[in-house]
DNA sequence: CTATTCTAATTGACATGTAAAGTTAAATCA
DNA sequence: TGATTTAACTTTACATGTCAATTAGAATAG
C-alpha cells in the first residue's frame, strides 16, 4: 500500500533536480560573467586559471578532474589561454604522455584583480540563504555530488 | 568585529556554489543521458519535447523560459527535431513574428516509451537523499533559482 | 498617419560540450 | 624482450552555448 512513494507518477519536469540545479546556476551566473568579460576571459578559461592559483603546475587530467572540464573542450580552452600569455604547457620529461601545465606571472597577477570582486559576489550570493541553509545545501549537495 | 563573515577570504572555488552545482549535475546526469541517446535526442531535444508533451502547442520564447535553453540554440535544435518529424513549426497568424511549435503524433509516442524508464532514473536519484533532505533541497534551490 | 520604439525570431562569429576514434608513450605480463 | 593492455592527450564531427547584431513585424507616441 504504501511504497515510499515510488509508484507515483514521475517528478514533473520544472520540479525535477536536473532543472532545479540548472535554474538555480542560471539565477547566480549572471554577475560572474560579466565579470569575467570584463577580464576578457570565459568561464571556463577563468576555473583553469582558479585551480593553477591554488595548484602552480597540473597535468590536463588532473586540471578536468578539478574544473569539471572534458579533456577534449581543454585542448581548445587551454590553446587560447596560452594564446593570452597566462599559462604555459611543458611536456613532462618523466611521463612523456603527461603535459604540466603552468601559470604564467601575467596570470597570477589577474588573480589580485579579480578575486576581490569574486568576494563581492560571493557575498551578494551569501544573502540569499541564512547560514543554517547554507550549511544544509552544502551538505546535500556534496552527498549528490559524490558520485 | 563580528561582521557576518563578510570579511573573511573567498570561498575555496571547489566549495563555491557553481562548482558544487556543477558536480552536482555532473553526477545525475549520466543515466540521463544513455536513455537519451538510446532513443537518439540530445538532452536540449529531450527537454523540448517534455515540455511540448505538457502544452501542445508553445512559441519559441515560452519554450526558451521553460527549458532554459538559449534562443539561438532553439533555432538549430528545432530544426533537428523538426528534420527527425518530432515537431512542427507554424507561423503565428495573428502575430506573424511569433512561431508556434507543435508536437507531432511522433513525438507524442516517444513520451510513452520513454517516461517510465525516466521515473526509474528518479527513482534511483531519489535513493540518494532522505526524504526529508529531498525536501529541504528542494526548497532552496528553489530560493536559490527564483532570482 | 508616420517616426520611433519594442518584440520575436534569426543570424554570425566564436567558444565549448559530447561521443567516438586515433596517437603516442608507459606499464604489464607472458 | 616482445605482444598486449592501459593511460594521457589529441583529433574529428556534430550539437550547443554566448554575445552582438540583424530582420521583420507589432505597438506606441506625437
Amino acid at each position: 500500500m504504501n511504497d515510499l512513494c515510488i509508484n507515483e507518477k514521475a517528478i514533473a519536469f520544472t520540479q525535477s533536480l536536473p532543472m532545479l540545479l540548472n535554474r538555480s546556476l542560471d539565477a547566480i551566473m549572471p554577475p560572474y560573467r560579466d565579470l569575467f568579460q570584463e577580464f576578457g576571459v570565459t568561464e571556463q578559461q577563468w576555473r583553469i586559471l582558479r585551480v593553477l592559483w591554488e595548484q602552480k603546475h597540473l597535468t590536463s587530467t588532473q586540471i578536468s578532474t578539478l574544473t569539471l572540464l572534458p579533456t577534449p573542450s581543454l585542448v581548445g580552452i587551454l590553446d587560447r589561454l596560452e594564446k593570452k600569455g597566462l599559462v604555459k604547457r611543458l611536456r613532462s620529461s618523466t611521463d612523456r604522455r603527461e603535459v604540466n601545465i603552468t601559470i604564467t606571472n601575467l596570470g597570477k597577477e589577474l588573480q589580485l584583480q579579480v578575486m576581490p570582486k569574486i568576494k563581492k559576489i560571493q557575498d551578494q550570493i551569501k544573502q540569499k540563504l541564512s547560514t543554517a541553509e547554507w550549511e544544509h545545501i552544502n551538505k546535500i549537495l556534496e552527498k549528490i555530488g559524490s558520485r
